[in-house]
DNA sequence: GTACCGGTACTCGGATATAGTATGTCCGAGTATGCGTGG
DNA sequence: CCACGCATACTCGGACATACTATATCCGAGTACCGGTAC
């Protein structure tokens, strides 16, 4: 049920890229120094990002990571579904049709109402997330702080 | 992210027991037979029900399992938080405060939007599972299911 | 002076170990029953 | 005949192995840059 904190580091990362101009890819190494993460590790992350067309990343020198599109349209859910899959949390593993009280399949061939239930909770958690964008998340930060960030970026990138 | 197998097992398991009487528990051997579940590990679910507060445990001979409360005063979100807990599925490292990014934590008295945003998805979801109850879990059976249960269940008594 | 070419350093990407949690199983603690016994 | 006490069988509860996934790390593939060289 814990989500991985890979989310979290995603959305900084995501968010703190935002911050940067947008020509301008972010090296792994700067991502992690500023969160104090490991940077091997967020490698495996912002490459889940990278596959779903998240982030856009450039090998090489003056190489790093940049957002596939603009803030406004990269929403907290799709980065929360690159890092955690975009399966449903529950899986109906149709036990109703097991054991001595099985249910005959041909009246199973609605889905069961635990599992109506379980989806649509599911899909209530999806469309708060896809409420929010990472420029929501930008525009929330604190004064001063946004400003303080691209100027870190900016010497990190020298 | 995904959820224990063991929710799908208690909400079946607790819709099946609101359609026994009241006054008969039912045996775990009985409930694990009806699904097909190792009744081994359902105990460990099961036990997680009791201690909630769910279901009430009556050991000895006669004994077995029963609602602790009318089904229409248990909700799904019930069921859901006694398997996997109330804790919410997103933890907040506050990893804004480490790294050379860190940020003072006088300027952290308010929660991160991160946080806020994951928080209020989570609350979606809790509240669409708190909206549905057992007793509607029965209402959605197909037709003659309910019936059947209860035979199955006053035969396993006998 | 200019264009081409090769070496080099730097970046990300996927394959590889480790730890923590979910899964699955077992035996012991506790209780109502049913029988035997005494009044 | 009735009440009491005890042995018994049956139930759930918590402690003990196992499998899988999340976590953490490393080295190799690919690319742009920079210098040297030929024209």
């Amino acid at each position: 049920m814990k989500l991985s904190q890979g989310v979290e580091w995603g959305l900084h990362c995501t968010s703190l890229l935002a911050q940067a101009p947008a020509d301008r890819p972010i090296r792994r190494d700067v991502l992690a120094g500023h969160y104090g993460l490991p940077d091997a590790y967020l490698a495996k992350h912002l490459q889940a990002l990278t596959r779903a067309g998240v982030l856009h990343a450039l090998p090489g020198p003056r190489g790093g990571y940049r957002l596939a599109r603009s803030p406004e349209r990269i929403t907290v859910l799709d980065v929360v579904e690159a890092i955690e899959g975009s399966t449903s949390a529950f899986v109906c593993q149709e036990i109703r049709q097991r054991g001595t009280g099985a249910v005959s399949p041909d009246q199973c061939s609605n889905p069961c109402a635990i599992r109506s239930v379980m989806d649509q909770a599911d899909a209530a958690w999806r469309d708060s997330l896809r409420g929010v964008t990472v420029a929501d998340l930008v525009d929330r930060l604190p004064p001063g702080v946004r400003e303080r960030n691209a100027d870190l970026l900016a010497a990190a990138g020298g």
